[in-house]
DNA sequence: AATAGTATTGCAAACGTTTTCATAAAATTG
DNA sequence: CAATTTTATGAAAACGTTTGCAATACTATT
């Protein structure tokens, strides 16, 4: 019904209102420097032709583009999710909206969209973990745009870092198992290579067995990648040849919940026959059942943080420092783990 | 090292090349008018000097801003996790970048995204369901900027959709619970007042129900939020207090995760003693033990229509044309649902 | 060799804002 | 009441692109 001749810029809202474009704009970015009974007239125009600013026109002044950057591998199963939406509601109560990119865990793709989120001259830039390219680090030093790389934490990152040691959550997660006794014990861990959580945890935890005396056989180290459906396949076929594996250690949450999975449906009882550890707590992972004994990453925390850091380092344009901050993981023993009755 | 003195535009690049800046332009835009070498030429200058062409200063001629906007209530949990994902992969494929907002389930905050991203001029919109405010559906007409609604279908929609009949689903459900011979139905759903995607789905498992003589007492009814947590404490209550009960319909899937997980935390055996079935087939329900019965819905094909369908739109800028696809639902028969052996 | 076409490039206007500077009106001060 | 400060507004330049138009340099055709 209010199909507008379409071409409601800045002049036509003025002229209707009988002030300038200046005003006009002013009455969006800095009311206190107008009138309010001008402020009054002009909000009525713009809500009556439906008005909507135009942020490109702005962004191209030169003032901020109001975006931010985040790039994730993935947004599938639950593995990002509380992190997005946490930094995602952070970011939108400071003014910012979201550009959302994922690579898919591979590091040549994020260099390609992060390409293109500056591209729109997005204010900051949130990654996940410190695996990055070359090209990638080369392009935001160049660039110099506030970057902030969450869930990871590193006293040597390159850039700001905002997470949680993951050698701290593998050695967790096997200090655990040991102190149930687990002597023979499984590892399922999703490749390694551009992936510094997965290969942080991995080290940690081979560290940890290896110094409790406790030798793992190369056949009980299977990879998988994120997925449900993959760790259960892989499980099966692990739990299934080595009936003598007594625990399980998950690259995360996701493998964790297949790792379980397949260990019911071959009537394994948990945690008697198989105690079986993840990594994250992802939602959910406190309330499936049984209930997954993991090492928590807060998730939600990191994304708030992450958020409200790369938001006052726009608003200090202090770019150059670099900022480090380690959020503590946290052991979550619950049901899926115990004494180990077979060992 | 290689900090540039920040000031590369088209310009600089066009000097450096000793062409003009409408030759770089081209070389970016339209390859096909410029001469080979001259691509070469401006091509590697780009490189050189790490230039990052502006795409709000493209926005603002006119030109597409290369962006579309996808809005949905959460991201939390996996409930539209598949579907971000193939949307994005899809829009990314062909060269849009996403704007991602969200909105908690709250029309009202969904206006009040919807108009950040048409400050930033997507070329596109997407949002879930066809629940909107009447403020919402204004502004996407009186802008004409092409929309779709994911998720749902419906004959009347009064913008494009591309979904699935959740009565349908809600049908499905429910007609597989009596083909099993329950009687004695609990309900768990959340909130249907904005969120037509529940309603339709709790309508079509009534009717169904009554048609088929099935009498649901209200107390056998509740209401739970999207979160295995609080669907995991009502189910709980419900089922601790009414152990006649022997079948579950659960809104969604998050919910129906919880409700299994209070069953097996009660002692009850499923579907011995409890049939459940959820709605959505989300990522790990098939994989989850025991597997979730469920009605699928496509979610992965649904993001990937949308991306398609809006980009297409804006191709031919045929705004106007109301689209609307049906994706089929299926029932998905696996282990929590069986004769009801105690009724 | 002249002509017509085609391929390649540059010039400059246009896109919709924001902000600096200038000015006019109003309020405050002595 | 004059002088000064404060408040409110407008004019116009600037931001970094794209593209229509015009010009030039080739190539093919007669």
């Amino acid at each position: 019904m209010k199909k507008q001749s379409h071409k409601i810029d800045i002049h036509s809202v003025a002229k209707a209102a009988g002030v300038s474009a200046a005003t006009v704009s002013r009455v969006m970015n800095h009311p206190d420097l107008v009138n309010p009974t001008t402020i009054k007239k002009v909000e009525r125009v713009i809500r009556k032709t439906g008005y909507v600013r135009n942020r490109a026109a702005q962004t191209i002044h030169g003032r901020r583009s109001a975006t931010l950057g985040l790039v994730v591998p993935t947004v599938n199963y639950s593995i990002f999710a509380e992190l997005v939406q946490s930094f995602n509601d952070t970011v939108t109560d400071l003014g910012f909206t979201l550009l959302l990119a994922t690579h898919g865990y591979d590091l040549r793709a994020e260099y390609q969209v992060l390409r293109k989120l500056l591209e729109h001259r997005v204010d900051g830039i949130a990654l996940i973990g410190l695996d990055h390219s070359d090209d990638t680090y080369q392009l935001l030093i160049s660039r110099d745009v506030p970057a902030v790389a969450a869930w990871s934490f590193s006293e040597t990152s390159r850039i700001s870092c905002i997470g949680s040691d993951n050698r701290e959550a593998g050695r967790q997660a096997a200090k655990h198992l040991l102190s149930f006794g687990h002597r023979r014990v499984g590892l399922v861990f999703p490749p390694t290579q551009e992936n510094d959580r997965a290969r942080d945890r991995l080290e940690a935890v081979e560290l940890v067995l290896r110094d409790a005396g406790v030798e793992i056989p190369d056949r009980w180290r299977v990879r998988s990648p994120y997925s449900v459906a993959h760790a259960k396949s892989v499980c099966r076929e692990l739990l299934s040849e080595h009936k003598d594996i007594t625990g399980l250690i998950c690259g995360n949450d996701i493998i964790a919940q297949g790792a379980v999975s397949s260990a019911m449906q071959l009537g394994l009882r948990i945690p008697e026959d198989l105690s079986i550890v993840g990594i994250g707590d992802f939602a959910g992972s406190a309330d499936m059942f049984p209930a997954l004994s993991t090492v928590q990453i807060p998730a939600q925390q990191i994304g708030i943080q992450a958020g409200k850091y790369l938001v006052q380092s726009i608003a200090n344009s202090d770019v150059s420092e670099i900022v480090r901050r380690k959020m503590d993981v946290a052991l979550k023993p619950r049901t899926t783990t115990g004494r180990a009755v077979r060992g």
